[in-house]
RNA sequence: GGCGAGUUGGCGGAGUGGUUACGCAGCGGAUUGCAAAUCCGUGUACACCGGUUCGAUUCCGGUACUCGCCUCCA
């Protein structure tokens, strides 16, 4: 029996799908207007390990995994603005198109590096503009959504007993604490974006509120319900994301698909840090994915770091850590290089794993596992020779 | 201001109401002509103050400190 930390609940609780025969989970993906840096590689890994165990537990046919590209967004509009600004050549629509094109290979390459598996479906957001609108415009109807300034807007009134559930708060506490400016069109300032109008240098869609781009949190909320249905499994993604986005995707979803419940697990995974401190540009420790791979770390001691921190604990990525996870790792392939690899997974590893991941356990397990083998010795200079996924269940 | 997380031996990091985590480093030893690799052994830690208890690192309350989110963010 597999238990999850469901974040509705605060609890580990056994994980029961609605359809053995078809597991389903939606994860947060990213939003592509450059290379994934290192704290975007975390829920992947993490998640990635979690569909591993649900394809062992339920069959590999059983389980869909969805994990979007957000395609549509001003940062990525910004990036295509500054490099038109800069000289680039073609259209803003173009630069953005290629732009994004380029950003979801590099994100496969990198991921693929890591050793993470490819979700079932990698849906992009400006695929689905058409099922946005649909569900913008059966809210509207069901009277949770308005109108205003050319803006769509979610009302956060019309669905008071739900939101805020997930992140613990009252729609009065977010009131007080909010730090933030608030449009004078809103009629209660917690309400959010659902569609907003474009001006023509900038991408659009025509819809029945003008020529606009969907918000971010219906883009999620829409490729849910298209790939998914009204109620499904697991939703994955930051904690981050918690509170608005994922707060915001349940009242889209529950509003306009009442019949259903949206996601019945969420979890969540804590944030990454880099010798103790928040990556950031300025800080001058912020680094990408591929930055690691091209100095030469292998992706299985990216993948071997991440997973020795709990997933619901903040993660501190150190120079120490990378070296440890270097030799441990290197011992392991030495103790069992020449040993084919065995689709049995240890009954203790496992036991770690179903319960809500605990991967430092598991790896420790697994060294207690590890085979040894003297004979192999003599590749002690090869190193990291080749690499295996951990945990590849 | 609002919400939340954490504090375990040199470091990382599990776990538990009374019994060895584990890994890395260190130390001692074995083996190898040296080295590397490998093997064996070795460390009585749980922020502070109260409470509950026969007994708490492990449950409850408080204090301190660290950190995160609330703003684009995984």
């Amino acid at each position: 029996m597999i238990r999850l930390y469901n974040t509705k609940t605060r609890q580990k609780e056994d994980f029961v799908p609605l359809d053995p025969q078809n597991v389903r989970m939606y994860v947060c993906g990213p939003t592509v207007y450059d290379r994934a840096h290192l704290g975007n590689a975390r829920p992947v890994l993490v998640f990635d390990l979690l569909y591993r165990l649900l394809r062992h537990s339920f069959g590999d046919a059983q389980v869909t995994y969805v994990r979007n590209f957000t395609d549509v967004d001003d940062r990525i509009n910004e990036t295509a603005q500054k490099r038109k600004a800069a000289g680039a050549e073609g259209t803003l629509e173009q630069l953005i198109h290629a732009r994004s094109n380029e950003t979801i290979r590099w994100y496969h390459e990198d991921m693929d590096a890591l050793g993470a598996l490819r979700p079932t479906h990698a849906p992009r957001a400006t695929d689905y503009i058409p099922q946005m609108v649909t569900m913008i415009a059966d809210l509207i109807a069901k009277g949770h959504a308005y109108e205003a300034e050319g803006h769509v807007l979610f009302a956060v009134d019309s669905w008071k007993d739900g939101y805020g559930r997930l992140s613990g708060r009252s729609v009065e506490d977010m009131i007080a604490g909010a730090r933030v400016e608030v449009a004078p069109y809103k009629k209660n300032p917690m309400d959010f974006v659902l569609w907003k109008p474009s001006d023509v240098d900038l991408p659009g869609w025509d819809s029945p509120w003008g020529r606009g781009r969907p918000g971010w949190h219906i883009e999620c909320s829409a490729m849910a319900h298209a790939l998914l249905g009204d109620t499904f499994d697991i939703h994955g993604g930051g904690i981050d994301l918690q509170f608005p986005h994922h707060e915001n995707e349940i009242a889209q979803s529950c509003c306009a698909h009442p019949q259903g419940e949206f996601a019945r697990v969420w979890m969540h995974n804590e944030m990454l840090q880099v010798e103790g401190k928040k990556m950031s540009k300025s800080l001058g420790n912020f680094f990408t994915v591929h930055d690691l791979l091209e100095q030469g770390v292998p992706g299985e001691v990216i993948r071997f770091v991440m997973l020795s921190t709990h997933y619901r604990k903040p993660m501190d990525w150190t120079e120490k850590k990378r070296e440890e996870a270097l030799k441990r790792l290197t011992r392991w392939f030495r103790k069992t290089d020449g040993v084919e690899a065995s689709p049995t997974v240890s009954a203790s590893v496992l036991a770690a794993l179903a319960d809500d991941l605990n991967t430092h356990l598991a790896l420790s397990e697994m060294d207690k596992i590890a085979a040894p083998n003297h004979r192999y010795a003599n590749h002690c200079r090869f190193g990291l020779a080749k690499p295996r996924h951990i945990f590849r269940i």
